[in-house]
DNA sequence: GCACCCTTGCAAATCGATTTGCATATCTTG
DNA sequence: CAAGATATGCAAATCGATTTGCAAGGGTGC
């Protein structure tokens, strides 16, 4: 065959009419037996599978999320992206991941491709769409799950990590080892996790009486390359902080690389911690000090959540689920 | 609205029928400006997006791909799966991620989720599966590119990397320092590279006149973790290896992790090389020696490959895309 | 033996966009 | 100005599965 077999065929094959097949396979009215097994008998001969693009026009549920990210390729995602694929699996759903590197018109036109495909639903992380924008794209009814972002909580569910937590600890253990002078890294502004990371860094900092000093507060993109950049720049500065948090961990190792090209030693010279406790944060030389972003967790919650809402409905109850962040403490602080 | 507006509500609102609407939009027949320009502002002011669902349904056709690999986690997949997704979105494309494992059941599945899901086409890089059994599960007509299996090139268009290229190239370097008492631990049995980089090993060590020691042969799977298991088993053997060669860098970190475990020194020791040179080999200390898989070349290769083959149909001569590998010499080797 | 119910099966409508066949209106051209 | 060509629009069929409404066959109870 060069086409897969549709329930016509199978209906003819078995002798029935298709609204037979289609009883007898959904189970939605008694079928004889007799009946029953001639036609999974055809269903195994001809190897039938329902089309789910026809399944999916009729009944306007097409088993299909979206997963928007910035980039796949910065390890915190497909850490995410593999307990979302894992739960989702379990009930028949596969996931489109689009990469919208964080830019706002990418990030709309995306949810735009996604509504177009009738996704039953959209995670997404946004970087530059505020809650609301997103909500103003996909409709009131599509199912949609926020990564991270405690603002427009009446419009979508929530996952969001309690980034202050890990900050507030981050900054104590430094000024307790007496970094007085701590600089602050972030990402490009917008709706994105580094400006959560960089208010929630602002108050640390007060909590632990220490000044904030505007000059040492850098953007640049959540990148390794980014991170460099940055770093350089901040460690050109006439005064020059001696410890830089990072709203990520890639930016973190940026700023590691722009350190030992600036032949400082790092922690003593200067100390350096990230954000998300990627994989690779426990493999860098020093191992990079940081605070874990439970990855595994956010994307389970995410798919769960998700899966919950489409079965519920959007009547049902919104859901807030907050996972804690803790320090990690290694060697680059 | 609570749902996207169809195209006989375009039409209702411009005063026309579907049929207009839709060839004015596709062009594929003559329209008059004034009704083009009536049914253009319609679209506007509705925020009219074809559903590509029903779309896909009638033109067979969904602009949609699948993504087949083993797991997203693997470093290696994303930097692959994000070139993918570049080149497929200037074209309209958007592609499913499913992860298998490896598991040649999952493999299976997934092909057969996928199919029923009218993908235009599938990139796999299968582990447990030949092309000839992937192609019996989608059909003839499916777009298939298949990662790196030269068997079965008349079932599927193939990108492979030349990855004996790199271990000859490997085996020369290690050999050249000395180096006599080479390991090598690959992943697990079956379809997957392991298997073609573990014979490119064995050629390799014949053409720089060195023995093959079946003892000194592994097999675990292709994780940090797996690494740390088979490299402390290879550790622990009587004799033990001077080098070892792993089918990866995710086997080659874990045997790091063995090594320092049993307070080897690296490369004084025990010298590793990995195979594939994600962003994390040049991040470990020491930096691991490994070759190099061009994955952003991989992706791009295969979605083009892909996407010529949709347009083109099955008719059109096979493509072999073979991409060069070289040595990384770094530390650990 | 009649009425009623339950089981089982089918025809037809539906989801939304595309496309073919037909019909009308407009335009050329000799 | 007649006739053929061209432009423009619509109704209906189609893709494949689901679901509703209708009907026939079989069984039961009184």
């Amino acid at each position: 065959m060069t086409k897969p077999f549709s329930i016509a065929e199978v209906a003819a094959d078995a002798g029935v009419s298709p609204t037979t097949v289609s009883h007898a396979l959904s189970g939605k009215r008694a079928v004889s037996k007799a009946t029953r097994e001639r036609i999974q008998a055809s269903v195994e001969r001809l190897n039938y599978r329902p089309n789910m693009v026809a399944k999916g026009l009729r009944s306007q549920r097409t088993n299909t999320i979206a997963l928007l990210v910035a980039d796949i390729t910065n390890p915190y995602y497909p850490a995410v992206a593999r307990s979302v694929h894992d739960v989702l699996t379990k009930d028949g759903y596969f996931a489109f991941i689009v990469n919208t590197d964080g830019d706002p018109t990418s990030e709309r036109n995306a949810l735009r491709e996604m509504l177009a495909r009738s996704v039953d639903g959209v995670i997404m992380q946004p970087m530059s769409t505020t809650v609301e924008e997103m909500r103003s794209i996909v409709g009131p009814a599509m199912p949609l799950v926020v990564i991270g972002d405690k603002k427009g909580a009446q419009d979508a569910d929530q996952v969001l990590t309690d980034d202050a937590m890990g900050i507030h600890e981050c900054m104590r253990y430094l000024a307790g080892k007496g970094n007085t002078e701590i600089a602050f890294i972030s990402g490009p502004p917008g709706n994105g996790p580094g400006d959560t990371r960089l208010a929630a860094f602002r108050d640390a900092l007060a909590a632990v009486k220490l000044p904030v000093r505007e000059d040492w507060i850098d953007r640049t993109p959540y990148t390794r390359d980014g991170g460099a950049v940055a770093g350089m720049r901040m460690l050109a500065r006439a005064e020059r902080p001696r410890a830089i948090m990072c709203a990520n961990d890639l930016i973190a190792i940026g700023v590691m690389d722009a350190a030992r090209a600036a032949n400082l030693r790092i922690p003593d010279d200067i100390a350096i911690v990230g954000f998300d406790n990627i994989e690779t944060a426990d493999l860098v030389s020093p191992r990079l000090t940081t605070v874990d972003n439970p990855a595994a967790s956010v994307g389970e919650a995410c798919a769960t959540a998700l899966l919950r809402r489409i079965t519920d409905g959007r009547d049902a109850p919104h859901q807030v689920i907050a996972l804690p962040t803790k320090l990690i403490a290694r060697e680059s602080a």
